[in-house]
DNA sequence: ACAAGATGGTTGTAGAGACAATCATCGGGA
DNA sequence: TCCCGATGATTGTCTCTACAACCATCTTGT
């Protein structure tokens, strides 16, 4: 089976988005982490708790929504509980289960850190690009995210 | 100084493209993994290396390239050093500086690797894209870049 | 010619994620 | 009812990256 190389367009627009997918996680989490002490993923982490009904939910369903293991989750969440920016503790219907929950603290620490970040995402993403850009990155992104997560565990909330 | 939110088509994008960032890196990075025992970044390593002159860049350059800190280049090539897919020495003009070149074996791996990579890249970007969404996806990651790396280190080659 | 700062690179240490192994509980079939 | 496979989660180990400290060489100004 011969191998079907990439055109130059096709080269310029992967060869772009790779280094976008090298740097920009980068500059997300410096900001984060210098500003608030906090990884992208544990940002990321607490805002997905708090859009849950009372701002709880399962290790297992969390993991999925932040596209993480199951191992990962429980480390990061372990130090976020030490920080008292979120609680574990058994889910009532299934013993086998654990709840997570933003604590009062950190839902403060979300509410002071999310101006910064959401700062940061227009300064180098949404007001880099016309309008008409974004309505195309949001049809890109999605077609992507259609082959590399079928299921659609990380972007459920916002699809359709 | 007052939050500018995003809006629903705003935040529709950045969400996606959140998740296109999160998730597609694993990908690369599992297949290489499995197919070549290689990382993603050891691979662009190669890559670039192999695209210059002689295969051999200096390790300042190579790690402007590919984004890397030198710390981390440096112990990335030790590695791959010592699988003989790359090697170092000195560089003749500055006795300070070291080059790294792509060895035969480097070579004949990155020859035999590329196909299974490209097709990857195929299967959850380029053929999921029409080939306007794929103009209008270098034109993105390209307005992106600019405010993230502005110097245009790591897409320096494939520019205007 | 020499000192002082800049540049190029390596090493050590500590933190974060991947993977495998493990444990506890649940659910379904004999 | 009891057993067995499936599910939910945690822990331990290994690898990789970031950051800081460090050393060597170059360059500039006097």
């Amino acid at each position: 089976m011969r191998t079907r190389w990439l055109d130059e367009t096709e080269m310029t627009a992967w060869v772009r988005l790779a280094a976008v997918l090298e740097l920009l996680p980068g500059v997300l989490d410096s900001q984060l982490r210098r500003d608030a002490e906090l990884t992208h993923y544990e940002y990321y982490v607490m805002a997905m708790l708090s859009e849950a009904p009372k701002r709880t939910l399962r290790m297992t369903a969390l993991a999925q929504r932040t596209n993480a293991t199951l191992p990962r989750l429980s480390h990061v969440v372990k130090r976020l509980e030490g920080r008292e920016l979120v609680e574990r503790f058994p889910c009532p219907e299934d013993a086998r289960a654990t709840n997570a929950r933003l604590t009062a603290t950190g839902w403060k620490k979300l509410r002071a850190t999310a101006p910064g970040h959401v700062e940061t995402v227009r300064q180098h993403v949404i007001d880099v690009l016309t309008p008409e850009q974004i309505s195309q990155l949001a049809g890109i992104a999605g077609a992507i995210l259609e082959s590399v997560d079928p299921d659609g565990n990380l972007s459920a909330v916002y699809r359709r």
